[in-house]
Parts: structure tokens; C-alpha cells; sequence
DNA sequence: GCCGTTTTCGGCCCGACTGTTTTCAGTCG
């Protein structure tokens, strides 16, 4: 069983837990857990299976959950969690997801009206008895009847590339305003998560009032759903929802750092600030009454003895240990990176031809790019075979001699195929610049014939670097049932890379693998799978995730300057 | 349910907004 499968048990148990009015630290404990093994580079199960392991070494795990754990690893099992689902109408999650539905208004339902399911729920609403409840009424009614059909219509995280144009474009709009001092985002979105739930704007206004107005007004503001005085909710015609808080200057930093998250980073924050006898909220840090810091973050982080800590890797995964060291890592940026190693042309599945791809690089500030069509296997993308491909091959060298100012390396994505050969021939293999294999089909097999396909490419003294390890699609398919650990040992031991896939539904390595595979200290390569020369911008979603998973440009073989990539490959290759 | 050079009990982060209340519980982030 995978990690997120595990800790998708505990997020359930602990929100039946709630419903049924249990000791809200136990049912945070649950939801701890469940971060902790979702934040795991290493598969529980794996842990599991090692001799004399000891999972209350984990934060969060002590020896009841370690053992049912262990339950779930040898079962697949929770009983605890079956007979608390017995307990409920199997429908009680989806009505906790009903924006204003908490576990309190819900169990309230289920025991006073017998609801029994969402459509219950429905009739229950129209024929106005739930308004009759205590603690109900008309408005709570009405708000429920729209929030069922939310939640059967979306309701989902969206993409971090859909969600950085929305808030950019509120952001960009508010800034107009002559009276808005400071905007920016926060939320997930600033900690660049590849999935973002709804969107968080901050501003620091001379007249709050104003830029209330400006925001709902706004065209792509479909709803206001709250509205303060400091704070506005609304809902965006994309069924995103978006917070503004207007907060004053000296507690700008305060509330940018508050409103950044995450809640797991902010827990430690703020415990931090205790510790010290100080009071830390989204205006500031106090010391009783008075008021200490909050008008940069720099000032927040410093009052509870801390350098600044980048918010991509603000997750309580270790930051706060490496920032009271002085060792948090020197962040790869966009302006770091300096080769393209995986896009597409017109010879296969993309929209370009090698030349507008080269000069679409070119005026992005690169200076080498890999061009790697598809194998023969997708055929749907019209993949190439091994004299199409040498064809292809002196296509770019064509260009090669017309384009100047940038290195063309004569590349190939090749599938490695669900018997765990590759698509194409050594032969040729042998006469690319650079191969990437990739899994593309037969992504449901078990994970040893997965681990089979990994390996036996890993072993094939051409293979470069392996694509999207996963095969992941956010929000649409799941990944592989990959062996992380094997696969960082086999790739160190026969010195093949690893790609952080950035295109926006991708990003494959994710980051805590990302995080795990430098620990091993295997160069990472982010690289966009452009399909068109727009496909190129993606690279900054990639810089995102790397940021994340920690790592610096040394970790980031594409980082260096063509000539040393080139060692680096040659040193591989010998 | 977890955790601990303030230890094995008694803590566990904090505030805004809403709707329903006559002073606050529930929900949310």
C-alpha cells in the first residue's frame, strides 16, 4: 500500500473521529500522522518490511499508531476505522465538504433529522427542515443547497499553474489602486504546492473599504461569499475561491508570514514564540501587550530566532532544524537553470519544428536543449522508429549549423515497454547524445514488474536519465507503484539522472522524492516536455517543486554551463 | 493519541466571520 493510501485512512478516521465529538487532540494526532507518512520519501511499507524497524521514531507515531501501521501494511486493513464507517452513512464525507458543514452541524443532521445521504440532505433542505434545527436557520439552509451543488460540480484542487494566473491576475488588478501600498500572494500558492485548494491575497490599503470593492468587482469574481471589514471570501468563475485580507503596515510581515502557512509551519511558529514568553497572530509578535515585531517577515522569524525561512519550504519537513544551524540550502532559481534536456517537434507529437523550438529556447536565455521525440511505442504520437529517428537526427544537425548561440543535442524519449525492454534498438541508442527512458504504458502493472521495467533500463549503460519516474498525471492519474529507495540505489550505483518533469500536470519526481533523491546524490535534471515553444515556460514550475525538495543549483545537473554537462555526461557514460 | 534538560500528567496555535444568538458556538484558514 503507498504512503498517501495510509495516511488517506487517517484523514478519514480522524474526521469520523470528529463527527462523533472525540477528543479533538486524539483526532489531531490522527491528522498529524497522516502527514508525516504522506511527507515520508520512503514507502511505510518498506519500513515495515526492514527487521528491526521502529516506527515511533517517526514525529507524531507512537506505539498505538505504529501498530496500526503495522496493521494496515500486513492487512490493507484499518478495523478500527470499518467499524467507525459502520457507525455513519457512508455519504457523511461528502457533506463535510460542504463549505459551512463542520462535524458539529453534520452529526446535528444525521441525529436529529436522520439524514442518511446527500440526497436526504436535499429534500431535507427543500422541505425546510433543517432552518427548524437549533443553531440552523434559513441562511444556513440556502448556503448548504449551493454548497451540494459545489461539491458535486468541483470542489477540487486545481493546477498550480491555473491557480498562479488567477492570483496574478487579481494581484495585478488590485495593485491599480493608488490606496493599495502592498499585494501579494500567499497561501499555497506562495509555497508553490502543485496543487492549490483556493488562493489567499494579502494588502496593506490606506482605504480597505476601496479595495474590498475593487475585488468584487473584479470580472472573474463570480460570487462574494463573506465580506468584513479586513477580510473578503469570494468565488471565481473558475470555482476557485479566494481570500483577501487588508492588514496594516507594521503587521504586513506578520500576516504574510501567517497567511503563508502552512498550518503545520505556523504550529511550530508559534510555539516557538511561547516558548519565548511571546505571542505570535497575523499582526505580529507580542510580548504581552506590546508589540515586537511583524512589519517584514524577516522581523517575525528573527523575534523567535530564526533566520528568514524561504516559503517553499515552509511544510515542517526539517526547515526548522536546517534554519537553526545556519544550513538552509541555497534555493535553485529559474535563472540558475541553463538547458532544456526533454521537449518535442513536429516529427512527433509537438507543434514546432526543431528550429522554432531552438530559437524559442534561444530567446529564453538558453544555451543547450535536448530535442527527444517519442519512440515507436506511441503511436498515437506518431513515435519514431530507429531510421526515422537517424533521419530526424540529421534534421537537427541541420539546424545545428543555421542557429547559433545554442547547443542542439540529438536526443530520444524512449518508452521502456511493459516487458521491460526498450523501444529501440542499443544500435541506435548508442548513437544518440541523450537518451531519456520513460514509462508510458502499462503504468497499473505490479510493483515488481514496474521495478523490473526501472531497473533493467537503468542498467542499459545508454540510458541518460529516467523521465517522469511516476508516470503521474495531477488530478487525473496515479503514478506508478514505484520503489523510490531501489530506484535511487540502482540510478547512483549505474550513474543515470533523474528528471523533475515540469509541466504543470506532471511534476514527476514530486518533492519529497525530489528531496529523497539528492539525499542520495543523484543530479537531477528539470526539464519542461515542451511540446510547443510556449511549452518551454513551464521550466519555472520545475524550479518550484526543486525548490521545495530543497535543492540547490549543484544539485541540478542542468545548471551548468554546456561544457560541464558535457563532462558530466562523458563521466557517466565511462 | 502524542510528547517530555520545565517529563509519565497535563498540556496540545490563533483569530475573523457567520448565523444564530441575547453572549456565543461552529466553521474556516
Amino acid at each position: 500500500m503507498q504512503n498517501a493510501a495510509i495516511a488517506a485512512l487517517f484523514d478519514e478516521y480522524a474526521e469520523l473521529l470528529e463527527l462523533q465529538g472525540a477528543n479533538p487532540f486524539r483526532v489531531r494526532a490522527y491528522r498529524n500522522a497522516a502527514r508525516t507518512i504522506e511527507n515520508l520519501p520512503q514507502s511505510v511499507a518498506d519500513l515495515v518490511a526492514a527487521p528491526d524497524h521502529d516506527l515511533t521514531a517517526l514525529a507524531g507515531i507512537g506505539k498505538d499508531l505504529a501498530e496500526k501501521i503495522e496493521t494496515i501494511v500486513h492487512t490493507g486493513r484499518l478495523p478500527p476505522l470499518e467499524e467507525l464507517r459502520g457507525q455513519f452513512p457512508p455519504d457523511v464525507v461528502q457533506m463535510l465538504r460542504i463549505p459551512g458543514l463542520g462535524p458539529k452541524k453534520v452529526a446535528a443532521l444525521l441525529d436529529q433529522l436522520h439524514i442518511r445521504s446527500v440526497g436526504d440532505l436535499r429534500a431535507a433542505c427543500e422541505a425546510g427542515r433543517v432552518a427548524a434545527l437549533k443553531g440552523f436557520g434559513k441562511k444556513t439552509e440556502q448556503s448548504i443547497l449551493e454548497g451540494l451543488e459545489l461539491v458535486e460540480a468541483s470542489g477540487r484542487r486545481v493546477l498550480l499553474s491555473v491557480a498562479t494566473a488567477a492570483a496574478e491576475a487579481i494581484v495585478n488588478d488590485l495593485r491599480q489602486l493608488a490606496c493599495v501600498r502592498q499585494v501579494e500572494v500567499a497561501g499555497s500558492c506562495r509555497r508553490r504546492k502543485e496543487t492549490c485548494g483556493d488562493l489567499d491575497v494579502l494588502a496593506v490599503s490606506t482605504d480597505p473599504a476601496a479595495t474590498m470593492v475593487r475585488l468584487a468587482a473584479h470580472p472573474e469574481v463570480e460570487k462574494v461569499l463573506a465580506r468584513g471589514d479586513t477580510k473578503q471570501r469570494v468565488r471565481l468563475r473558475s470555482g476557485l475561491e479566494l481570500d483577501l485580507r487588508v492588514v496594516p503596515e507594521p503587521s504586513y510581515g506578520a500576516a504574510l508570514q501567517y497567511f503563508t502557512g502552512s498550518k503545520e509551519h505556523n504550529i511550530v511558529m508559534r510555539r516557538r514564540a511561547q516558548e519565548r514568553g511571546l505571542k505570535l497572530n497575523e499582526y505580529g509578535v507580542f510580548e504581552g501587550e506590546r508589540y515586537v515585531a511583524g512589519r517584514t517577515e524577516a522581523d517575525v522569524y528573527a523575534a523567535v530566532g530564526l533566520p528568514w525561512i524561504p516559503p517553499e519550504l515552509r511544510e515542517n519537513r526539517g526547515e526548522f532544524e536546517l534554519a537553526e544551524q545556519g544550513r538552509l540550502p541555497a534555493l535553485v532559481s529559474l535563472e540558475d537553470i541553463r538547458g532544456d534536456l526533454h521537449m518535442h517537434t513536429t516529427a512527433t507529437d509537438g507543434t514546432a519544428s526543431i528550429r522554432e523550438m531552438a530559437e524559442a529556447a534561444k530567446a529564453r536565455g538558453l544555451k543547450y536543449i535536448a530535442i527527444t521525440d517519442h519512440s515507436r511505442r506511441v503511436t498515437m504520437a506518431n513515435g519514431l522508429d530507429a531510421a526515422r529517428l537517424r533521419q530526424h537526427w540529421k534534421d537537427i544537425e541541420k539546424v545545428r549549423a543555421q542557429v547559433s548561440g545554442i547547443e542542439i543535442l540529438c536526443g530520444i524519449e524512449c518508452d521502456i515497454l511493459e516487458d521491460a525492454t526498450l523501444d529501440l534498438e542499443d544500435d541506435v541508442l548508442s548513437e544518440a547524445d541523450w537518451v531519456i527512458a520513460v514509462l508510458h504504458y502499462g503504468l497499473k502493472q505490479p510493483r515488481a514488474q514496474i521495478q523490473k521495467r526501472l531497473l533493467r533500463a537503468l542498467q542499459n549503460p545508454h540510458v541518460d536519465v529516467i523521465g517522469h519516474p511516476s508516470g503521474r498525471l495531477l488530478g487525473s492519474r496515479p503514478g506508478a507503484d514505484v520503489d523510490y529507495e531501489e530506484l535511487f540505489r540502482a540510478a547512483k550505483d549505474h550513474g543515470v539522472m533523474l528528471e523533475l518533469n515540469a509541466s504543470p500536470q506532471r511534476l514527476d519526481l514530486d518533492d519529497v522524492h525530489a528531496a529523497a533523491a539528492k539525499a542520495h546524490g543523484i543530479p537531477i535534471v528539470i526539464s519542461t516536455d515542451a511540446h510547443s515553444e510556449h511549452g518551454l515556460d513551464a521550466m519555472k514550475f520545475g524550479v518550484d517543486q526543486a525548490r521545495r525538495a530543497g535543492l540547490t543549483r549543484h544539485d541540478v545537473a542542468n545548471t551548468r554551463t554546456f561544457a560541464q554537462f558535457q563532462k558530466l555526461l562523458a563521466a557517466r557514460r565511462s
